[in-house]
DNA sequence: TAGTACTTGAGACTGAGTATCGAGATTGAG
DNA sequence: CTCAATCTCGATACTCAGTCTCAAGTACTA
């Protein structure tokens, strides 16, 4: 188990390897997105970018987490609002837990479930949990307010 | 481990307590989504209504699928692909087998997971398996159009 | 049966995500 | 370094799943 994020920077040569320029903007909004230790929705991240004085248009973050979802280096959560969030992570088997509400991803790779029916072909699996880290449950109670809709 | 749907109309007890009225149209379009045992998305759960003779609206359609989730008796699975899958099941605690190729859905109960931190509190967890059926492998393969986009 | 409250579906609306295209930036070869 | 080829960027238009609204119709209650 440990902290999602802080990936370094060998990112760049799997995504070279697909074709893909490094640019400022890209190297910058990577290490945002890495470093967090958070899921973000496309509009949340263009947001910190904002934050952090960059300002890159919307088909620019669409793109740039299109590109990590392929290299493997991005998970999506696909929620019940309509909006999908993305952890940023590493392309080996592992799983989620996902504070509702500070967003704050945690991995853990020890996953010993198996399909209770031999005849059914698994190509994949999910198996993540969702509640209140330990901080945000000590300041509100885990009743903060919900981010996931 | 049993194949979901077949659920009697104990259904309607638990909706009418929800204040929703018994029509002809919902009582034909719940039979279908329940003795179906496989999952729907809005349209596909439309489009089978149409076969089966009943031309119920868009907004008819997300009503009702609203009013089951909120009974406990719809699991939603939202995709990548920005279309939204549903499970017709009962309230108790279980997971789901999802065949890719035909939808078919098997529900297991069996869930040992536990969330490798302490501190987590965990409030929803997700174990799911999804892949190819006995059925589906065997007449594809396994490679078989995916459906779930 | 009458009255009330819920249901239905057509159509307008919303907004997350995609497609396009011209101007600009990156890369590698020479 | 220079230049051409190729990719990037972002404004804008677009798509379409899902929501909202409202008038007419239908199920429940007394």
């Amino acid at each position: 188990m440990s902290t999602s994020g802080h990936q370094p920077e060998a990112v760049w040569t799997q995504l070279k390897r697909a074709g893909l320029r490094v640019t400022p903007l890209r190297r910058r909004l990577v290490r945002l997105f890495a470093t967090s230790g958070r899921w973000y929705s496309p509009q949340e991240l263009s947001a910190a970018a904002e934050k952090a004085g960059l300002h890159p248009g919307r088909a620019t973050v669409y793109r740039l987490i299109d590109a990590l979802t392929a290299a493997g280096l991005c998970k999506s959560y696909p929620q019940p609002n309509r909006l999908t969030r993305y952890v940023f992570c590493t392309p080996e088997h592992h799983h989620h837990m996902i504070c509702l509400d500070c967003g704050k991803v945690t991995d853990f790779a020890t996953c010993r479930v198996k399909a209770p029916d031999a005849t059914f072909t698994v190509k994949d699996h999910a198996v993540d949990f969702f509640g209140s880290c330990a901080v945000c449950r000590s300041s509100t109670g885990g009743r903060g307010r919900r981010i996931r809709g």
